[in-house]
DNA sequence: AGCACGCCGACT
DNA sequence: GTCGGCGTGCTC
């Protein structure tokens, strides 16, 4: 006797374990592991998706309960892989099959609409001599005797000029036209259609490249600077892979997937693309979905979830921009795409392309390990020259009694490109600018000196319960291991009394611009000026057609945007990204430096830009400066093998929510020692650390962070249960 | 999800 | 004593 494991679509409920049917005689030849079945569920029917079949009845079922399967609504619902992997992400990111699995199925589906999308075909009834009254009709009958088969009904309206579905339905009544089904989405052919060959010709290095792709048989980093061709290279790989029959996945962040973007590969592949984009409707989605499962679609191109896009014959998965950080999911089950299409082309045996100028620390420790290739482009292929990076030290301007936010520097490039009718972007990093502290005459920061992480400042609750009670209520803390300590009045370098927080606003660089610059019209992009709709585009829009002449924005003006008429950025401060108390502080800085730099100059002249910092000898700050990326890299994996930081180890985030802080702090307390003795039980040496959320209070309850390192955390979570309500990140990338 | 069960605090 | 708040467990 078989039995099926049926995980429940939603529809009386929410079920994290699967269930268990007794599979009858008449569906044993019709259920495989993936089908959509139908089965009794209380007093009601339920639908789902068999994630097993298995001989036996599980441990723990009760016999007398298990009922039997009602039907199979799609033997081949979803693929066996698909499966596979959902079992994966359960384990890996600790959460359950079913919630697994939600990622791969879209809401619609998830919910009811099991079909697959039809096209309703219309065809004309042999042997009709009289002909109908309407004049309607005699246009259909008419079409349809000239095509000389059943034509698609929305075809028919066009060609017609349109009628309603009460002619149609006469029609049939009167056994003139027969209606009948087809597949909406016909299977993609490689031999039959249509693919475009790029006509580009591609240079030496970038044949050298794709030969080393092509030859090896690990997944590839492929680094490339702006502007080397990398989109060349992809368009090249994902030609192959589908001449050979299979599919390919394009994974772009969010803002990439513009449609100058999409357009380069429709003139390609056409119709073949299946796009998935945060933007699509629950209905749009839902065809997308099909059409990737029917095989309509031999490239898939999308932001982070179109991973799970429904192949069936995988040959490549390319992440571009791979050090992008949208490329984790901040919300249950919080996995990141590389460690999917990782899984993804071992399940297929497909190729697996990591691209990026500024690649990831932990992708570019992978190539040094072995487990990735590393493939370099470093030629610009319109042969602009990379922008010309002035480093600005603030503290000598100080010593020029110049207490403006821009340099003397700045403030005379600023002029120049006004006069000659060029565009100024000015940059303000405002990430993790609040809680860390920082001397405003030397920049000193205050670190902690384990963890060499910059210590986060706290105001702690009254009986919050993390120490006596007669200490200090302001207090320094290390996120990463609990040292703490009470704030400094005085700097402890220079002795300076202006020990505090850091930072300049978007609004204040205005202000001040506005007031050097009075005739320049200036536009400001921040949370505050853009909406959440329609994003950072219409300012964009505007500042292209050269309505404004300086922009000041903050992150989301760094972002693969192309400003043709940008000639000099300046970034305000670039310190701000140092402070950040989490162990990517400086890879973030370095990413995000060059991504600024990398706005200006990308057609005709060399821009430039001016760099403001308060620690020009910085090692980030003076590599950034230079674009020195291997050089970075290196220095940063060192420091973190040295500090036992990711990729050297592995973290867990826990969030942990409460309405009464001196219960939750004891809660949480408590469970911290557990952790130690299960960890020196185990014999494996593990940081556990717990502090305040960035957020800490909303709605009334309070937030906690839990953040465990180790090099094998799973060992712990293999000993430790998780208690009730701890919301679980497994490599996190945020870890405050 | 939706429903039953059961454990405590606040009242007729 | 009992009403009812909601936390917990169950659905095969």
């Amino acid at each position: 006797m078989s039995y099926a494991q049926v995980i429940v679509f939603k529809k009386l409920g929410e079920f994290d374990d699967s269930l268990t049917y007794r599979i009858p005689k008449s569906l044993e030849s019709s259920v495989k592991e993936g089908s959509f079945v139908e089965f009794p569920f209380r007093e009601r029917k339920g639908q789902g998706i068999v994630a097993s079949i298995v001989e036996n009845i599980p441990a723990g079922v009760p016999e007398e309960k298990i009922r039997e399967l009602n039907a199979v609504v799609r033997t081949d619902g979803i693929h066996p892989n698909h499966l596979k992997l959902a079992r994966f992400i359960a384990s890996y990111y600790r959460t359950s099959e079913a919630r697994s699995l939600r990622l791969m199925v879209p809401k619609g589906l998830w919910e009811g609409a099991f079909e697959e999308p039809k096209t309703i075909l219309v065809g004309s009834v042999a042997g009709i001599t009289t002909p109908p009254r309407g004049k309607k009709a005699q246009k259909i009958l008419e079409i349809l005797s000239q095509a000389g088969g059943p034509l698609p009904l929305e075809g028919l309206k066009e060609q017609s000029g349109g009628f309603t579905a009460d002619t149609l339905t006469r029609l049939v009544e009167l056994g003139m036209v027969q209606k009948s089904e087809a597949p909406f989405f016909a299977p993609f052919d490689p031999k039959s259609a249509v693919l475009k060959e790029s006509d580009k010709q591609l240079t030496p290095e970038q044949e050298e490249a794709l030969a080393q792709i092509r030859s090896s048989d690990k997944p590839m980093l492929l680094l490339g600077v702006t502007g080397s061709g990398k989109t060349e290279l992809y368009l090249r790989l994902i030609h192959e892979t589908v001449r050979q029959g299979k599919q390919a996945i394009l994974l772009v962040p969010e803002i990439a997937l513009t449609p100058q973007t999409i357009g380069y590969f429709r003139q390609s592949f056409g119709d073949a693309i299946a796009l998935f984009h945060s933007k699509l409707s629950e209905g749009e989605r839902l065809k997308m979905w099909w059409k990737v499962r029917t095989g309509s679609a031999a490239l898939v191109i999308g932001s982070r979830s179109a991973v799970f896009a429904p192949v069936s014959n995988l040959g490549l998965v390319i992440l571009d921009e791979e050090h992008e950080w949208t490329y984790k999911q901040e919300s249950a089950p919080y996995y990141r795409t590389h460690r999917i299409a990782e899984e993804m082309a071992k399940l297929w045996g497909s190729k697996l392309v990591f691209g990026s100028a500024t690649p990831s620390a932990e992708s570019f420790q992978k190539t040094s390990s072995g487990e990735y290739g590393i493939v370099r482009l470093l030629d610009r292929i319109q042969k602009t020259e990379m922008p010309l990076i002035h480093l600005v030290d603030l503290r000598e301007e100080f010593k020029k009694r110049n207490f403006s936010v821009f340099s003397l520097l700045l403030q005379n490039k600023i002029r120049d490109r006004l006069a000659k009718n060029e565009q100024v972007i000015l940059f303000v990093n405002q990430r993790g600018l609040a809680n860390a502290v920082v001397c405003r005459d030397c920049g000193y920061t205050e670190k902690c000196p384990r963890c060499d992480i910059a210590l986060k400042y706290h105001r702690f609750y009254q009986n919050s319960g993390f120490r006596s009670q007669n200490s200090a209520a302001d207090r320094l803390v290390c996120h990463y291991c609990q040292f703490e300590k009470a704030p400094d009045l005085l700097c402890p370098e220079c002795r300076s009394p202006y020990i505090k927080h850091v930072g300049v606003g978007t609004q204040r660089v205005e202000e001040e611009v506005k007031k050097m610059f009075p005739k320049a019209r200036v536009v400001r992009a921040d949370k505050d000026t853009t909406d959440g709709k329609t994003g950072f585009e219409p300012i964009y829009h505007d500042f292209l057609e050269k309505k404004f002449d300086i922009l000041v924005g903050t992150q989301m003006v760094a972002k693969g945007l192309d400003f043709g008429n940008v000639s000099l950025i300046g970034i305000v401060l670039a310190d701000v990204g140092l402070h950040q108390p989490d162990f990517r502080s400086s890879e973030r800085l370095y990413q995000i430096l060059t991504q600024v730099s990398g706005r200006c100059g990308r057609r005709g002249d060399r821009g430039e830009v001016v760099l403001q910092t308060y620690n020009p000898t910085h090692p980030t700050i003076r590599m950034a400066a230079e674009q020195r990326y291997p050089e970075f890299i290196e220095s940063e994996l060192r420091h973190r093998q040295a500090f036992g930081y990711p990729p050297y180890s592995r973290m867990i985030k826990f969030t942990v929510v409460g309405s009464d802080v001196g219960k939750l702090s004891k809660h949480i307390v408590a469970e911290r020692e557990i952790i130690e003795d299960v960890a020196k039980a185990n014999a494996l040496p593990v940081t556990v650390a717990s502090a305040p959320a960035s957020i800490p209070k909303m709605a009334d309850r309070y937030y906690y962070h839990v953040l465990i390192r180790s090099e094998r955390p799973e060992i712990l979570l293999d000993h430790w249960k998780i208690p009730k309500g701890w919301r679980i990140d497994v490599d996190p990338v945020h870890t405050t």
